[in-house]
DNA sequence: ACCTGAACACCGTTCAAGT
DNA sequence: ACCTGAACACCGTTCAAGT
């Protein structure tokens, strides 16, 4: 009868102790896409992670294209679903919130969103909004309408945000902003709106106060 | 004194007559955008339709991404900006119109929406924007707000629908939907309302009365 | 069934050199 | 000032071969 020695254990690979799957070719790909964004992520250096070749990676995969799919839709899980209350907005609220929050989390994510094939988890949580715009009296064609406002804003959000934030050159939002007061004779109300000056408003309190203009106008 | 011979003609060069500049690099980079999608543009092939090397191109722009910032911003020449008229929803509705008319026929071009700096054609058409919802009698954070509603929304729009519509596998969509369809138990709303059923309601409308519900919400 | 190794046809970018 | 050629350090993907 064998008992697990010490030795044993020493004696195992610690580089690679589990088999490669999906899910731990996933959740590498996220970790990869989270430091080092979009053009980051290789089937070399997620092989690399996962202590693999490159070409092992086919095996599990078609193409890279498949790993960003499953990425995106991966990271979905942290969009949780709370029960129904009766209050459908607050509902709505929460879902569109958290949505923005986990897209802004990863920035890599938000261009990655006109993906053709939606994944589970992507129609799990459209499912949760279509159910509590519906309990809020929308169907049909209203309900599309609302579904899509509600949906293509937030992933603009996230895309124009998340972008914005990580720019390359720290500097060069200012230059912009610069720019646009610089020429203030062509951009008269931006110059006065304080368009890219990022002090002025916070992007938090701005996207809420869009989402409440959507829900007030809806049903 | 020298008269334009049809001989000397002749002697030019037939394939690349006229210098290399940004503007003749722009031009080509769109159309090879149009043709072939962002993944098809590369700096040689970009290079080899303007008869040139792929790095002479570096003497006119300092990276890839330059030309792409520079495309991006190229094609909002499409977008008309009309005299105002009294009716300030109306002038909003035709820029949001275009904007997501162009994009659509650009289909390159939403995921490229976040870039950091927004070129002169986006910032004009934005201060276009912008003074019209200051005649609507927007002012401050509600003008903030509206702005960026009605960007994220066109942006967000232009990018599922273009990725949807030209999917790489054109049955993808189908099988979608008929994934829907088959768990009905998982997604009993969605089967009801139809979500990702192509031919249920037409895009341009379901666009156009989501845009009503911003304005008619808004001022 | 699952992974490796070698190979193919590409990339973006740098830099010395030409004119 | 403007462009070429060679070179570097990469890519995604295929495919025969190993276990």
């Amino acid at each position: 009868m064998e008992t697990t020695s010490i030795w044993l254990r020493d004696d195992a690979p610690p580089t690679r102790p589990s088999p490669l799957t999906r899910e731990r070719i996933v959740d590498a790909a996220v970790v990869l896409l989270d430091r080092d964004g979009v053009t980051g992520l290789t089937m070399r250096r997620l092989a690399q992670a996962l202590g693999v070749t490159a070409t092992a990676l086919y095996w599990h995969v078609k193409v890279k294209e498949d790993v960003l799919d499953l990425a995106f839709d991966h990271i979905f899980d942290e969009v949780p679903l709370p029960d129904p209350t009766p209050d459908w907005r607050a509902d709505v609220r929460a879902l569109i919130r958290a949505w923005r929050d986990v897209m802004l989390r990863h920035p890599w994510s938000p261009g990655l969103a006109g993906r053709p094939v939606p994944g589970p988890r992507v129609l799990t949580r459209t499912e949760y909004l279509q159910a509590a715009l519906t309990r809020g009296g929308l169907a049909d064609r209203d309900l599309a309408v609302t579904t899509r406002l509600l949906a293509n804003y937030v992933i603009g959000a996230a895309l124009t945000e998340s972008t914005y934030h990580r720019s390359a050159d720290p500097g060069a939002r200012a230059d912009t902003r610069r720019h646009i007061t610089v020429n203030a004779a062509a951009y008269p109300v931006l110059t006065a709106s304080g368009h890219l000056d990022a002090d002025r408003w916070d992007s938090d309190e701005l996207f809420g106060r869009g989402l409440d203009t959507i829900l007030g106008a809806a049903g």
